[in-house]
RNA sequence: GAGGCAUUAGCUCAGUUGGUUAGAGCGUCGGAUUGUGGUUCCGAAGGUCGUGGGUUCGACCCCCAUAUGCCUCCCCA
């Protein structure tokens, strides 16, 4: 017999993890609701089709595609078809609807987008919609990241208006303030400023290239930025005029005005630069003075995902060393892939298994969330089992939680799982109480017992 | 997809230049204690040394493959 396991980058949740992971949930779930946004669910898994060639090249191999089944009963022309393509999948990327029609969820955004073209008929936009469930890459395991993993995204969809922008900057502001994480970095860019980039350097169609480059300047610095445009075929000019944009210094606004005077010949460079300046400004108006996160413009966040076309953001922690724990951006034309042109979109999305991992690290979990206040009845058996379940019907119903030890096992062993549960109460009802009607009633964690009525336990315990 | 490190009891880890019977702490179970846990004392159980091959008279140790974890690249939450 072999141990059992659990697939690769996917993990179980005891008990304490859930119940700190259900604090972000809920604590993320209120922020949401508060802002007016309406809960969505999608499938766990979708068609292959919907996914493929929405993440770029590097996402459409981390997609976990699912076998189709019956491929043993293919007969004929159908088999034929079947072990041709298998032949292909074995020697290249390919993927054939013969062998694979569906996949697991890669992220929350595109089944959101596909929803909204199947429901826009009955959709009142701008539809603001937040969604919290789990999704799935075949990526490699390693700190911070699972090959499952939840989202919880808020989008906005069917509506241009940067105020969107500044609300969900907003949100993200008010759950890392409720959630007290410190050090917050919530890095803000425009696709657009990123494309007049391109343009000032000559070559609009590398603008991936160079926003790719960019993104590693915290990690491999400038030079090692210099070395990585070279090889995407960037020249000496674009490379100064690169660093000129990068060089600009100081608070968000005095960055928006430096880039203002250099991006001058871009129309692109300029109008994302008057976006950014426009969802600070709405931001502005939005915020709690309590928030004490920081939002920075940051010409060289670029975020991968090859839909966004406006703002950007993405956050870091830097009290700890982990990727960023959250990111969105405005999509132009996500529905347009399916069939719906005309449809904007903004949205950021939550990685709450970072958030997790960052919240533990740092040891900032509230104490109170896995000791709920519990009561256990000793189980005397006889007939003072009968009395005890009658206690604990009367408990429940005055809205204690509580339980009954199900066996009559011996008292020590009773006594010693409810020390391993962090039960707060422990009842004793055996003969003597029984026969007065009353309760023996022992805190757990000052160890003082007292006899007393059922009414005086249920105060005593509420 | 590429590279590095690790894997020994339920958990955290020792161990041997390849040589008979692989250890500790914690935990578990039993007893002291069949109405008083968390403290104490006594005792016990628990391992094909991740898995599969190979080298060797002999492998937990060396070699190869593979799985899982961690780390780096890539990419991302």
């Amino acid at each position: 017999m072999s141990k059992p396991s659990i697939p690769q980058g996917t993990r179980d949740f005891a008990p304490a993890v859930v119940r700190r992971r259900q604090y972000i949930l809920d604590t993320l779930r209120s922020i949401f609701e508060q802002y007016s946004f309406q809960p969505l669910e999608t499938p766990a898994m979708e068609n292959l089709t919907t996914l493929t060639g929405k993440y770029g090249e590097e996402g459409d191999r981390l997609i976990f595609k699912i076998l189709n089944n019956g491929l043993h009963e293919k007969k004929g022309a159908d088999r034929d078809k079947l072990v041709a393509d298998w032949d292909k999948m074995l020697e290249k990327p390919f993927t054939s609807p013969n062998v694979t029609e569906r996949a697991l969820r890669y992220d929350l955004t595109i089944p959101f987008a596909r929803f909204v073209v199947m429901n826009q008929n009955d959709l009142a936009f701008p539809f603001r919609r937040y969604q919290m469930q789990p999704v799935w890459r075949a990526d490699r395991p390693q700190k911070g990241r699972y090959r499952e993993f939840w989202q919880c995204d808020a989008d906005v969809v069917g509506s241009t208006s940067l105020i969107n922008e500044a609300e969900l900057l907003c949100i993200y502001r008010s759950a890392f303030h409720r959630l007290g994480l410190p050090q917050i970095e919530i890095k803000i860019n425009s696709r657009k400023l990123l494309a007049g980039i391109a343009e000032l350097c000559g070559t609009p169609e590398l603008m991936m290239d160079i926003t790719i480059a960019l993104d590693k300047l915290d990690k491999i610095g400038w030079d090692g930025v210099v070395k990585e445009l070279q090889q995407r075929g960037i020249s000496d000019e674009g490379i100064s005029q690169i660093q000129k944009v990068i060089s600009v210094t100081g608070d968000n606004e005095a960055k928006l005005s430096a880039l203002e005077i250099i991006m001058a010949p871009s129309q692109s460079g300029l109008q994302g630069i008057e976006e950014l300046r426009k969802t600070l400004a709405y931001h502005a108006e939005l915020q709690d003075t309590a928030w004490n996160s920081a939002l920075t413009v940051d010409i060289s966040l670029a975020r991968g995902l090859n839909y966004y076309t406006g703002v950007i953001v993405e956050v870091v922690c830097k009290a700890v060393k982990m990727g960023s724990i959250g990111g969105g951006g405005r999509y132009d034309d996500l529905t347009g892939l399916f069939g719906l042109k005309g449809l904007s979109g903004v949205g950021v999305s939550f990685g709450i298994d970072r958030i997790y991992d960052v919240i533990e690290e740092l040891g900032l979990f509230p104490e109170n969330l896995s000791v709920g206040s519990s009561v256990m009845i000793v189980n005397f058996g006889g007939a003072n089992e009968e009395y005890a379940l009658h206690v604990l019907k009367q408990l429940r119903d005055a809205g204690v939680t509580a339980e009954i030890y199900p066996d009559a096992a011996k008292f020590d062993k009773q006594m010693k799982y409810a020390n391993k549960r962090g039960i707060s109460y422990v009842i004793l009802p055996g003969d003597e109480e029984r026969e007065k009607n009353m309760l023996s009633l022992k805190n757990f964690t000052t160890g003082e017992q007292q006899m007393i009525t059922l009414q005086e336990v249920i105060e005593n315990v509420k």
